[in-house]
DNA sequence: CTGAAAGCGCTTACAG
DNA sequence: CTGAAAGCGCTTACAG
């Protein structure tokens, strides 16, 4: 059984396709009688536009791409809905598309972004991204693209973000606060823009309260994968190399939950003996024990953000008028729980 | 900057449409001096077929829709990571829609779907979906379409499950076996499938080994949703109702992280006092303490498996065979942990 | 109020 | 080996 299309319903009606499809779409100009025909037909007929038709003539897609570093993630899996529901909203749909941090991936996946002539793309960069010719590329055929949470500073783009540095301080001077007197970093990757100004709002907290800052304090995760064996491993490692470590600020909770997994095993009492602040909020931080303070990051509302913005650049477009980037910050929150001293 | 089409590279060349396209797509009739000529400037002007036209003449649009009840959702996030990664190596791309378990939702998502021409459908249904006209009129329309874990029984498509009843009977068999002698069941709320079977593995386990089936002991989700706040009430409630029982099979591993939360908190020992199997494997469920007894459910697994069979559907119809539904299961297992005795 | 016509960007059967 | 032509299913400026 094929699709009911607009001429099949004029035949019926012996009318032509211009005046059925002007009646669907309520033209003024139509008259109630025949209106009234028109939409019981397609009603029964169970008719529905063909989208690619509707598409191709109207150069609109009511489609927008999104592309995201993983989905299995509760930060991540949070901003999708929160785009989902938004761009729902707005009847628009969501083509997701998963780069597995792969850089090459993320390219194959524009290009295909790009041909499926989506009306826009959220983008949250992978960590092994360092050249934008493909994000440039997109600006450059006036393509709306707003990026989120693991942004790239060089591409001239919208972006949705939080405070990372400031978040960063805030975590690093609660241990402070709560009587740390050396305190380690789980950094993650080197590359991403995150990372970088998590490490630098950890440390300018350490310099602002007259505290040394040691390198080797500083655990860089090689292997690129933020995981909770990521966070096994740098625990053991730290426990090896500094035992006089009484603090450290964690970059994701998921990898602060595979510390303080490690840490529980060995016998070694949070906070206690060490103190642990993770970042992100997940849901499972707030129920392994003991509870682990964090900072909140409103993926939620990132993601509703960030379809916002692309939809305001879509109209833009649509009505010709230029679409000004913008930078957008969220606001994060230290949660304080059981993994920190009060 | 306008996307480039065939038209602009033919009039560059000199040539017609026709040769042009049958050049890109390395028809044998096209001589290898126009071929390397027009793919060299496809190359230079960053050519990218317009999906619309393309799909709008081949009748494919190579892209499938996903409806699914909760993304934010460790077993559901699982299944997306699955269906798109199995899509995208096939040349799919995934239309994903969250029905938040309400049928009003998912019968509109079906007709965006359908609208948009996708080449077959993915849904897990909604708790709230107890009619199925919308589904059966994507059969009508010869549409796949393939039903994973929330399924209907009487709707005729494809289905990729778990057998649930079995993984709920090893779930209780494992409580007999473990010396509880009074056990209670959270399932959840009513209508789902899945619901169902669980409760019926369970009822079939107690009474397989001559223990009595209580009703009371059967607690019931009123709210629909399965979540942790669900579990501490429920065992807030059987706290109060049946002081004696010593064993819980809980529907979801949520539910059961906050039951386990409650006894914690209470002070109710783990499992010497009360035992608790969960059911669906949760990362969580192996971080928390004390770590949760589970249903294996491989959720990655079940995308894959799901994409594959809608992809075989959709091949069929492409070669006008007929497609014959089909059942697969997949096996689960029990994962012991430390909420259960030895 | 109604409709003929053009056109969106492709693909493909057919002719030469 | 190359190309003219038809057509996929819509929308919309225009004529009547």
């Amino acid at each position: 059984m094929k699709p009911v299309t607009l001429k099949q319903i004029a035949e019926h009606l012996n009318i032509s396709v211009t005046t059925v499809s002007k009646a669907l779409k309520d033209y003024p100009d139509v008259s109630k009688k025949t209106k009234g025909l028109v939409k019981e037909l397609a009603k029964t007929l169970n008719y529905k536009p063909n989208a690619f038709a509707v598409n191709l003539r109207t150069k609109e897609s009511k489609t927008i791409g999104l592309i995201i570093p993983v989905i299995v993630h509760h930060f991540f899996s949070s901003v999708i809905k929160g785009i989902v529901a938004q761009a729902e909203k707005k009847g628009y749909l969501v083509i997701i598309l998963q780069s597995n941090e792969s850089y090459e991936l993320e390219k194959k996946q524009i290009d295909l972004l790009l041909s499926q002539r989506v009306d826009g793309i959220l983008i949250s960069i992978a960590n092994g991204t360092a050249n934008f010719n493909h994000l440039n590329e997109v600006l450059a055929l006036n393509k709306p693209m707003v990026m989120f949470d693991k942004i790239a500073k060089i591409v001239k783009c919208s972006k949705i973000i939080i405070d990372d540095r400031k978040a960063a301080y805030d975590a690093t001077q609660h241990l402070i606060d709560t009587g740390c007197k050396r305190i380690a970093h789980f950094r993650g990757p080197l590359l991403p823009q995150n990372s970088i100004d998590r490490f630098l709002g950890y440390k300018k907290a350490l310099l602002d309260n007259n505290m040394p800052y040691d390198p080797s304090l500083v655990y860089i995760c090689e292997c690129g994968d933020m995981s909770f064996e990521e966070g096994k491993k740098s625990a053991q490692q730290l426990l090896k190399d500094h035992s006089d470590v009484d603090g450290i600020f964690i970059n994701t909770d998921l990898v602060a939950i595979g510390a303080l997994n490690e840490f529980n095993k060995q016998g070694i009492k949070i906070p206690e003996e060490i103190s642990i602040v993770g970042f992100s909020n997940w849901f499972m931080s707030s129920v392994i024990s003991p509870t682990l303070t964090t900072i909140d990051q409103p993926g939620y509302q990132m993601g509703k953000t960030a379809f916002k913005q692309l939809y305001k650049e879509i109209k833009a477009i649509k009505n010709k008028k230029p679409k000004t980037p913008k930078t957008i910050t969220l606001e994060t929150a230290l949660v304080k729980r059981e993994s920190t001293k009060e």
